[in-house]
DNA sequence: CTAGGTGCAAATAGTTTGCAACTAC
DNA sequence: GTAGTTGCAAACTATTTGCACCTAG
């Protein structure tokens, strides 16, 4: 997949692509610690090129949590939508399909096409919100 | 409205909220560019510390559009959604009714509040997505 | 007068870049 | 062998903090 490319296969790009998966999300720091975790020597530097790299593949894409960090995710799995409690910072997700009416209005609207995969919704999660 | 706080009202809080108002929505340095138009020696500085009081005082709100910077706005105006394209970076705003069932069905099915004002949506507008 | 504000400079955090050493193919 | 990769250090950008000076009330 990456040969089709004239890319290489390293050891650092497994590790990487993997600790994304493992993590499910993730902002680099928190990559760079799973890979360490594993091989000690991997650089931060890598980290940032190397999701760059995946992510033009298509394998992992990323989205902006509130927090400065992005935060990567796999593409593999079924789209997903993160819902952040800007509270107690907790990522959920929730199911694409309910978010369906909105996207398709827009498309139709506007011929605005939303990515999905970029789509996050700040607010309050219950247990936060009933505290408040 | 400050001094209710206990707070003072001075000439750089007044132009940056003028300065939030007028430009819609806009990082904090953009805001700064705006404030030094009128009043040069403004500091970066008072900006961020300026932004973040007038959002605990509720009269702007922040977003994460993509880019690094966050996007900061007036709250008085009614909601709005933002579309960011990520083809030509262009901002633009959406009636936040047409989120209303997604936004009903989260706070029902999860109780998860979803907090409008800080919701944006990311894809292609409509002139990027007929040239590809 | 005095608590709250501001400017400045330095500290931090996150990310990018140049370059020499390294290695998958 | 060689082009693609990596590590390291340095450069950047964005934001925060400490502190002395300043000013609205």
């Amino acid at each position: 997949m990456l040969r089709s490319r004239g890319l290489r296969l390293t050891a650092q790009r497994q590790l990487i692509l993997e600790a994304v998966h493992d993590l499910g999300h993730a902002t680099p720091e928190q990559v760079h610690n799973a890979v360490r975790e594993v091989a000690a020597g991997v650089n931060i530097t890598t980290i940032y090129r190397t999701l760059e790299l995946l992510e033009e593949l298509g394998l992992v894409t990323h989205t902006h949590l509130s927090h400065g960090s992005p935060t990567f995710h796999p593409v593999t799995d079924d789209q997903h939508v993160h819902l952040v409690c800007r509270s107690c910072k907790a990522v959920s997700e929730m199911d694409p399909a309910l978010a369906e009416p909105l996207i398709t209005a827009l498309a139709k609207d506007r011929g605005f096409q939303v990515d999905i995969g970029h789509m996050a919704l700040f607010g309050t999660c219950e247990r936060c919100g009933d505290k408040s």
